[in-house]
DNA sequence: TATAATTGTCATATAATTGTCATACAAGTG
DNA sequence: CACTTGTATGACAATTATATGACAATTATA
């Protein structure tokens, strides 16, 4: 289950910026456009953490990490403030009030790497970290695969399956299913076109073995399993 | 076969957060903004649970519960409360009315886990849990059956009569009802290919000796017993 | 833009499963 | 015991499901 991020930022396209990467990183991102309604949301559901802007209209950011922190169901939330670059001084505040902060102009990267740290000290089992089976490797962050050390060359579709399944192992998915999980539920594919990715996923891991994995399960579906049948 | 759950929740972000949560922990979320709506709904079709608000415009989540209550066909559905966290007084009307509840603001992760887990106590069917008698093990899930740890190989049609019959252990069924419960009741097919598929069910478990499981009741059908004659 | 990579579909090959039947076997009956 | 009835089993041809290779179309990349 995807860590909730919580992200209040006034600049609607710095807040659409920063919603596509978390989404991209595996996270569920949350819009909030001033602190006022960041705090409504939270008053209703706890997110896992919470991107905060330093400089707001109506409440600043200070404020309301303030009195997140000054409530017990809130206290312990991380926050990561968003500072001007010009305010050296507010870093030291910055810092004070939240776990970590991060300069404007910021790289994405960055953002999201800080996120993964806080995300990883409360929640290991909410940061997407690289998958591991025996010695096959998928880095959802590099978008690589390896196998035995080596990285292994996977286009888009396999690499959206293998990473379905490493996620999900021991576990039937129908055609459709699964068709629905990698190209989303609104495609008008055929079932059989499943067939045929799977297909390319097993001779991409042919050499290494790891196409054994992949175990057709007839009349219901495709299972990833690494147990031995 | 996901649950479906109705939300039924005024605040719209908080709707689409629990809605992503949900659908990601692989159930099936419905959205309603009001009691009045979610009401059509329920009267359209049963969701297999319900989040409810307890704070809502026009009908309140607690109206909302005991109407839901009162009507025979919707008595039975589970009802999991958000009460604001105030006042403290409402949680046992709110427990009163609903089979849980939460308070706000409360973690998405929280309620899934409140879901499971009264999803589990009133429809088991809908949570597939692995079956397991002594050394024999089928899991619906991953399509499994297993024997002493082993996975074995088994057809479409063994596995569902072999999951058909855990699931009914120590009764007798006749043919025709064998063929209604795995072919459909539509089938016309022959009585006696029954008996192909059990004794085919029976190759399959003789070398663990759960073949002595199948027990044949001469003149009314088959029966799956793990108790001794 | 040229080139390479990826995509979805189809036709065909291969494999697994299916239902039926004929026959063997077992249980009950008088 | 001879007979009747119900069940077990092996074989088989038909059916159905999946695997695979090829291809044209699309999309990304140099």
């Amino acid at each position: 289950m995807a860590a909730n991020i919580l992200i209040v930022e006034d600049e609607n396209s710095i807040l659409e910026l920063i919603s596509i990467n978390l989404h991209q990183a595996g996270f569920n991102p949350i819009r909030a456009v001033s602190a006022e309604y960041a705090n409504n949301l939270v008053k209703e559901a706890l997110p896992d953490l919470i991107v905060l802007d330093w400089m707001l209209p109506g409440m600043n950011g200070i404020e309301f990490a303030k009195r997140l922190r000054a409530n017990a169901a809130t206290k312990s939330i991380p926050i990561i403030m968003l500072t001007a670059k010009s305010d050296e001084d507010n870093k030291i505040e910055g810092l004070n009030v939240g776990d970590d902060y991060l300069t404007k102009p910021f790289s994405p990267r960055e953002l999201v790497a800080r996120i993964k740290s806080l995300i990883r000290r409360r929640s290991p089992e909410l940061v997407n970290d690289p998958i591991i089976i025996e010695n096959l490797v998928l880095d959802p962050g590099s978008h690589k695969v390896k196998v035995n050390e080596k990285t292994i060359n996977i286009g888009p579709t396999e690499f959206k399956i293998l990473h379905f399944f490493m996620k999900n192992t021991d576990r039937v998915y129908s055609r459709n299913h699964i068709l629905d999980k990698i190209w989303g539920n609104k495609s008008d594919i055929d079932d059989r076109t499943v067939d045929v990715h799977i297909k390319r996923l097993r001779s991409i891991l042919k050499q290494s073995g790891y196409d054994k994995l992949i175990q057709t399960v007839r009349g219901s579906g495709y299972r990833f399993s690494n147990e031995l049948e």
